[in-house]
DNA sequence: GTCTATACGAAGATAGAC
DNA sequence: GTCTATCTTCGTATAGAC
């Protein structure tokens, strides 16, 4: 692997780690095998480089969640999919745990992609949820852009119960107790 | 305001703003007009004043909430009026937030009274959705602590959707989204 | 109790040699 | 492209004067 890819890969783990405040670029170089130099000349300070880890990590949480949402069954079964895929619980999000970062929220370009793929996922969700109502599988009732932002409020903050409690049950027990309510009824 | 309290009043803005790895003593100091000494000579150091921190925090949290839940209402309406009350949503939960904070999970110290305040609130809310199981309320299959579980987590997922935006109408999308799926039928 | 002085490594970045 | 200085401020804490 280049070094700028590994500079990257090691700022995404970190970041995901500890965020953006909490990680050094001694701590990147050092978990990069690489000097310092090399990461003044590939990038232009902290921010260039984490912009690129956090648009990485960013689009591949698109496509995982793509690889669920977009799979075969019915749009209940399709969220079903997503709530029970299976996570690292007590690492949680690496992209939600940004938003908890204020050097992030307060920076645009880096806040850009984090709130880009959790809007991209709540408009993915919403419009299935739709589909669910066309077919007859949600009630007429539901909205589906409050049920995607339930659905993905949920998980992100099924993340902050495990970490909490050291555990993954209480992530668990959110998604259980959402997919119960969703549930379609009568069948 | 004596100084020991002014250095955790500092210490919980900050920590709230920040987090812990963001908090710095100097910091602290600063925003509580004490000098160096006077933080050292009333706390060991920035681990104990942040548990003083914390614990008061965590304390004033279940306050607030019991205010509500321990309120007037049917079961609905006491959880209705939790998901619904004013909240400082872009901040987010200052208990919550700590969980995001790999120093704070690493130490079970810090890490008990943010465990215990959640743990305390998915109970209680476990036990409203009980009792509203025995009024008929809410359908006999439901779980309580399930139930709880989602409902604190959406909460604490809101906040992350909230502050990825930069505006609070996705928490509120959420908690409208999970009222709609927890609402009474047919009456 | 509070202050200043001092310490030492880390954070973030620049300069210039190779 | 990469490396090793070098720089300045910050983070965290101790010592000791007042």
């Amino acid at each position: 692997m280049s070094t700028p890819e590994r500079l990257i890969e090691s700022t995404r783990e970190l970041l995901w780690e500890r965020g953006y405040v909490g990680t050094s670029p001694k701590a990147v170089l050092e978990r990069a095998g690489a000097g310092q130099g090399s990461m003044y000349h590939h990038f232009k300070g902290k921010p260039d480089l984490a912009l690129a880890a956090i648009r990485r990590t960013a689009e591949e949480m698109r496509t995982t969640a793509e690889g669920v949402l977009g799979g075969p069954g019915t749009p209940y079964e399709r969220i079903e999919a997503y709530l029970l895929r299976e996570r690292d619980v007590l690492r949680g999000c690496p992209v939600g745990r940004l938003t908890m970062d204020p050097e992030v929220v307060a920076d645009d370009a880096l806040r850009a992609p984090v709130d880009e793929t959790l809007g991209w996922l709540r408009a993915r969700l919403a419009g299935i949820v739709e589909e669910g109502k066309e077919r007859g599988e949600f009630a007429p009732s539901v909205n589906g852009e409050e049920i995607a932002a339930a659905v993905v409020a949920t998980v992100q903050g099924g993340y902050v119960l495990a970490r909490a409690s050291g555990s993954p049950a209480a992530f668990d027990a959110g998604v259980r107790g959402l997919l119960a309510l969703l549930a379609p009824r009568d069948r």
